[in-house]
DNA sequence: CTTTTTTCTGAACATTCGTTCAGTTATTGT
DNA sequence: ACAATAACTGAACGAATGTTCAGAAAAAAG
């Protein structure tokens, strides 16, 4: 056998990212080998490095594209004019997003350690972008005495680090709606830096 | 050659644990070898199972006994009467005893997934427990009309994120002190779960 | 000193790993 | 219809994996 009925660049490419992506964040970057994801998209292992150079690639860019994702949707969001306006937004963006890619999420600060030097720069320079995108709303809000934080850099963290934890435990078929989660969380949110 | 000079059954165990805390910490359960771990401490590969059955008691093990740990220093942590008091001690105790074990705090929820089912409940259960204990104090300020949050569970659950977080940027040669560190923390999680 | 026990070595085991590549087939272009 | 190209197979590579075990040496016990 070689080439199969119906192979295309086009569909599997995809698949293969979507298998690793799946994967990787099921059992982690290097629990999971080659076969497996090429098993998972119905092709030989070989066949995988039509797509990827190697494997260490791939990781780089599902996580590459992933904050790529992430930066270019919060651009996209109209920014209101008062910081309480615009974090409100952000953090019902934040969480939204974050919902809707539990995998991507998980990978993309989850397997940092297993990135080459070089590739691990690159991510952390996305996601200090991201961070200081953030600050930004809450050094308006200082300014603007809107809000009364000691200090933006942690509060910023400490906001990022507080939303992400909804990804830990939301189940779309659990107690509470979207909506309600993003009005509890903005809630907790609004007041930690708060005057 | 055999047994080696000055060889110990109380020193090599416990050197064996702190290698594999370091190097599961640093590139994760999967990526470390039996023999890395070995070669750290000094050994053979096959002296490490005089220690440990197998890998994954040595993981289970060292969360088991971290998540043992933590429930023991906080339970003897003398418990305030009012609620406010009781989750200002908790912020404080919470942060100062992950910032002493970053390694074991960063493996007991990273190699989750790479436990055995069995050894998962029982991880899981731990850290139940000692989430309860926080609800505990906040149903209590909830109760006493000292805090107001729609939803404990929650509230507990966004706190203890919130909190973990000083571990991914806090360093003891930082620009903050652990005072300052604390005080900045407890602002916030004060005003995030005040009336 | 002699015996027993504890601690470790060094080699070996079957598997699995990431990656390469010559060959084969389906698809595309002419 | 034929030629060219793209997509994949299947086998192979050396290296590394977790784990076992007979034997050797050091330490402890007598």
């Amino acid at each position: 056998m070689a080439r199969t009925q119906g192979s295309h660049s086009d569909i599997t490419g995809p698949r293969i990212r979507e298998a690793a992506l799946r994967l990787f964040a099921q059992h982690g970057y290097a629990a999971v080998s080659m076969r497996q994801i090429a098993k998972e998209v119905g092709v030989q292992a070989g066949a995988l490095y039509n797509y990827t150079p190697d494997k260490q690639s791939l990781l780089f860019n599902l996580m590459a594209g992933h904050m790529a994702e992430l930066q270019a949707a919060w651009d996209s969001v109209p920014q209101a004019d008062s910081a309480l306006k615009r974090l409100r937004a952000f953090t019902g963006f934040h969480i939204r997003f974050h919902l809707e890619r539990p995998d991507a999420v998980f990978i993309a600060y989850m397997e940092l350690r297993n990135l080459t030097e070089e590739n691990f720069t690159v991510i952390e320079s996305l996601r200090r972008d991201y961070e200081n995108g953030v600050e930004g709303i809450l050094k308006q809000g200082v300014e603007q005495g809107e809000f009364a934080v000691p200090d933006t850099k942690i509060a910023t963290l400490a906001v990022i680090a507080m939303l992400n934890g909804v990804n830990t435990w939301y189940r779309s078929e659990g107690r509470l709606s979207l909506d309600e989660v993003e009005r509890v969380y903005w809630g907790m949110v609004q007041k930690a830096v708060s005057t």
